[in-house]
Parts: C-alpha cells; sequence; structure tokens
RNA sequence: CGGGAUGUAGCGCAGCUUGGCAGCGCGCCUCGUUCGGGACGAGGAGGUCGCAGGUUCAAAUCCUGCCAUCCCGACCA
C-alpha cells in the first residue's frame, strides 16, 4: 500500500520522451516522429490528417520549390472544381475501372438526392478533358501547358500518415499537344523536373525509371516514375508523370485543326507530386533520434538557443537576436529558441524536429565573441553525439550558406550510399526472396502480368520500374525462364 | 473484407479476475529557485470510464448488442 516510488528519473520514464528506435519498428518509429515533431495528426474521420504548422511549412517549401520550375518550363497554374459529374469517369474505360473502387461519392445536396451522383475528384484528368476540347480548336492553341494545386479524395483501405491518406494534397499538372513526340517531349521534361528536384531540393537520390504495365497510370499509355528507397529497404514511389497518348482526347473530343485543315486528336500528358514527399522526407533521412530534415526543405536551417541566467538570459538573447539577424541578411532560415525551457531540453527537440544546425549562445561564449555550432548528422563523436565546434560570428554567418549546402550534399551521399548497399543485381530465385527483404533487387523479367503476380504472391515485391539508364541486358525471367522483356533488368522492391 | 488488439483526464497507462469514494506518470496553471544535453520544490485545475440496453441496494468492473480506432494481409500518389 505504500506509494509508489517517485518514477521521476526511471528508463521507462525517459523512454516516453524519445521514439521508437528505427530498428525495433519502422512503423511505430514513423509516426512517433510524425506526432513529437508535430507535423501532423490525425483527422477525427478514418484515414483523415491534420497538417500542422511544422509539416505545412515543410509543404509551402517544396511547393514554392516546385511550382518555380513549373513556371520556369513554361506552365500556368489554374483551378479546376472538386466536383466532378460521375458520367464523366466513364468516359474513359480503363480510367473508370482504375478509380472505381476509390472513389468516395456524393449523393446528396441541399437535403436532397441529385439527380446525377458527383464524384470528389481523385484526379482531374477528366474535367480537365472537358475544358481542353473547349479551349482548343487550332493547332495555334497548342501547346496548352497547366498546373493545378489541390486537394483530392481516394477512398484508402488502409492509411498511413502522408503515405496514403483518404485526402491528400498535390499538384496535378496537365498539357496537350499537337502529336506524340511532343507530348513525350513534356512526359519526359516533367519527370525530369521531378527527379532534379528530388536529388537538389529532397536531397533523395532517386531510382527512374518506367513503369510495368501492371502498375501504369489508369488511361495511359506510359508512365514514368522516379522511385525512391527508404530507410527499411522499401521504394516509394514520389512522383509520376504520365503520356496519355490520345486516350483523353478521343473520350472527351479534344480535336485541333492542323495546318492542313484536317482535324486531330491532341496529345496529352499529366505528372503529379503530393504531400506523399513529406512521407519520403522523414523514411528516407529520419533516424533513432527523429526527424532530418534537408536545409532546403528545412523550415528553420538553423536555430539558435541562448543561454544564461537571471541578466545573463536577457544579454545572451539579444545577442542571439542581433546573430539572426545577421544570417537572415545571408538569406539563412532562423529561429532563435526563446521558449522557458531548459538548454537540454530545446537540443533534444531541435533535434528531433531535423533542424540541420544548432548554434549555442552562453555567457561565455559571448564573453568571448564566439558561438557554438553543432549540426543533426554527418558530423558525431564516439558516442554518437554532435561535435560541437566554436567560431566566430563573422565565421559564422559568412559560412552558413556553404555549410547548408555542404549539408545538403553530404544527405544525398549518404542517401546514394545507403540506396547502392541495398541494391544488387539478382539472378536466381532464392537470392531474389533475400533481396527484396531489405532493399532493390535489379532482375530480368519476361513482363507477363501473371508472372509478376506469381512473384509478388511470393515476397511481397513487385516491379517499380524498368529503369531508364543503366546497361541493355536480356536472358531468362528470373520468376519463369521465359525470354526476358524491356530489353533491361527491372526494379523490383517491396512499395510504400 | 479476413486475422489480431484497444477504447478510463490533453498524452501514456493502472484499476476489471473477486462489483463498494476515479487513480498514477507526463503535460497544463500559480509562485519561487534554476539554465553549456530532456531542472527542482510547494500549491492547483482537469474525467458523461467509447455508445445503448440489461443484472444489482450498488457497475469502469458482470451480461448482451452496437460503434470507433490502431496494427497485420488483399487495392493505391
Amino acid at each position: 500500500m505504500s506509494a509508489p516510488k517517485s518514477p521521476a528519473k526511471s528508463p521507462q520514464n525517459r523512454s516516453e520522451l524519445s521514439v521508437t528506435p528505427m530498428s525495433e519498428d519502422i512503423s511505430a518509429w514513423y509516426n512517433d516522429v510524425i506526432a513529437r515533431a508535430e507535423l501532423a495528426e490525425r483527422g477525427p474521420a478514418k484515414g483523415t490528417m491534420v497538417i500542422r504548422p511544422y509539416g505545412y511549412a515543410i509543404w509551402e517549401l517544396l511547393q514554392r520549390q516546385l511550382d518555380d520550375r513549373f513556371k520556369a518550363t513554361g506552365h500556368q497554374n489554374a483551378y479546376f472544381p472538386l466536383f466532378i459529374p460521375e458520367s464523366y469517369l466513364r468516359r474513359e474505360a480503363e480510367h473508370v475501372e482504375g478509380f472505381a473502387p476509390e472513389l468516395a461519392v456524393v449523393t446528396h445536396g441541399g437535403g436532397k438526392e441529385l439527380e446525377e451522383p458527383l464524384v470528389v475528384r481523385p484526379t482531374s484528368e477528366t474535367v480537365v478533358g472537358e475544358m481542353f476540347a473547349k479551349w482548343i480548336s487550332s493547332y495555334r492553341d497548342l501547346p496548352i501547358l497547366i498546373n493545378a494545386w489541390n486537394n483530392v479524395v481516394r477512398w484508402e483501405l488502409r492509411p498511413r500518415m502522408f503515405l496514403r491518406t483518404t485526402e491528400f494534397l498535390w499538384q496535378e499538372g496537365h498539357t496537350a499537344h499537337v502529336d506524340e513526340a511532343d507530348a513525350m517531349e513534356e512526359t519526359l521534361r516533367m519527370f525530369g523536373v521531378y527527379d532534379e528536384f528530388a536529388r537538389n531540393v529532397a536531397a533523395i537520390p532517386m531510382v527512374r525509371g518506367e513503369k510495368t504495365p501492371g502498375e501504369r497510370f489508369a488511361g495511359a499509355k506510359r508512365t514514368f516514375t522516379i522511385e525512391g528507397m527508404m530507410r527499411d529497404g522499401k521504394a516509394l514511389q514520389s512522383g509520376t508523370s504520365h503520356y496519355l497518348g490520345t486516350n483523353f482526347a478521343h473520350a472527351f473530343d479534344i480535336t485541333y485543326q492542323d495546318e492542313q485543315n484536317t482535324l486531330q486528336h491532341a496529345h496529352t500528358t499529366s505528372w503529379g507530386m503530393s504531400t506523399r514527399m513529406i512521407g519520403a522526407l522523414i523514411l528516407a533521412h529520419g533516424d533513432d533520434r527523429g526527424l532530418v530534415l534537408p536545409p532546403r526543405l528545412a523550415p528553420h536551417q538553423v536555430v539558435i538557443v541562448p543561454i544564461g541566467r537571471g541578466d545573463a538570459l536577457g544579454t545572451t538573447t539579444a545577442e542571439a537576436q542581433r546573430v539572426a539577424g545577421l544570417l537572415r541578411e545571408q538569406g539563412v532560415r532562423v529561429e532563435v529558441d526563446v521558449r522557458d525551457q531548459s538548454p537540454g531540453f530545446k537540443f533534444n527537440d531541435w533535434e528531433l524536429k531535423g533542424v540541420p544546425m544548432r548554434v549555442e549562445l552562453g555567457p561565455r561564449d559571448l564573453e568571448a565573441g564566439v558561438v557554438v555550432l553543432a549540426q543533426r548528422v554527418g558530423d558525431e563523436d564516439e558516442d554518437g553525439r554532435a561535435r560541437k565546434h566554436t567560431l566566430s560570428v563573422a565565421e559564422l554567418v559568412d559560412g552558413m550558406q556553404a555549410r547548408l549546402d555542404a549539408y545538403h550534399e553530404l544527405l544525398v551521399a549518404r542517401a546514394e550510399a545507403y540506396r547502392d548497399e541495398h541494391s544488387a543485381r539478382i539472378d536466381d530465385l532464392e537470392a531474389f526472396d533475400a533481396q527484396v527483404a531489405h532493399g532493390f533487387a535489379y532482375a530480368l523479367h519476361c513482363g507477363e502480368p501473371t508472372c509478376e503476380a506469381t512473384i509478388q504472391e511470393r515476397t511481397r515485391a513487385t516491379p517499380r520500374c524498368v529503369p531508364t539508364e543503366g546497361p541493355e541486358e536480356s536472358g531468362a525471367c528470373i520468376a519463369c525462364g521465359a525470354p526476358s522483356a524491356y530489353g533491361r533488368r527491372v526494379v523490383f522492391a517491396r512499395a510504400y
């Protein structure tokens, strides 16, 4: 009946302060990180998500980077409606078939049953097609290059924060062109934009390639994808670009008169990247201490923690603000942490939130005219703790952009090394099973859907893509022995 | 839709076997002391025990039904 001894310092209690180790349970780790880093939380309805300010700030940075690239390649933003008449979806046979199982349908409005149900957009090819048909009549109207930032709904059986939620935010590009050559050029251009963005902004080196027929977008002739490797060796499709041929042009009557006065069908494309990319950031860079953000998408690139008590704290805080101002002049995103918490708490908190650089500024530093700098990853001592470097304020300010750039490259190199260590060319089934359990397997495949299905049944691995780069090769299918297709090895992996 | 689990304070949980005042830790509020790796003391606020029935003098606890969520599989950016 005695009161339990104070558990304030017990190991159990300490573990509550940190996230589940990734190696122990990556699923629990992922959920912990999202919660503790205050990126997002679950909404009241199944599969919905509230993106909190810190998570949304990442999305805004990502949006701006992508949007600039879209504008630079001649696209204009527009908005298309959330509600789509159900009949529209049906116009493209493969398209409906692909999306039918995950549609949310509105049957009532204003208290009355609707004459025709409205589908909540799962993607906008159909409405855009309808509008393109109106806007295009001459070859002079082409190409038409549109992008839309919006939300879409796909009724998911098994939601996962950021990776697969019922509603998600994304960008969908839609373009129409005179012929296949022009449309393919666009498809590949935006494919390239995604790949470049992933590497140069998100610091994730992608495997770029084309989807096999079974994995193609519903209604597309060709689908190109960038696939990232997550810390558990699984693949994450992070952006796709589709050549739609004249499929939607036929379904929606998107026609134009060419120079010879003959009526032609336009060739269309579409391409998208979503909030799933935030999931990719978490899973590609994170570690047991939490989030690791690439500097170009980090809401705070540098956090300054003033240290001291009483009057001293006031002085170090003032100096921290001054240094922050100098860094801002260099275009650095800086936060001065003035919360009423202990320094140790703040160090751990910002590590958990993945801030690339931390600056400590205490009375001793102030005296000496220096600051202490530590970076989130890549510079640890024997205990795995970030090394602390003392440098002058001038050194800190002048060198910060270069440090952030170097840090970005470090993350890329780290992710690249990890990916390559977990990738292998595989030529027998037994090795294949072992390989896809923890990484990517490059294997020859016959391309038969039934054969793909057999592989998936046994290993849960699917063909992620046929890489765009790499040596040409052919031989016997790894699973059935039939002659290989595609002229290249196919990347197989388990996928999110 | 199959398999597993859980619903008790903002969060994490105990209490249920054997019915009897609603508990603990963290967080939150106030005051004071603290501040270079997750500070401490004192005081305080906070709960229709998932929902609906039933049994009982008495239900978080026992019985019945329902609902929701999470995890594992089949579909997906």
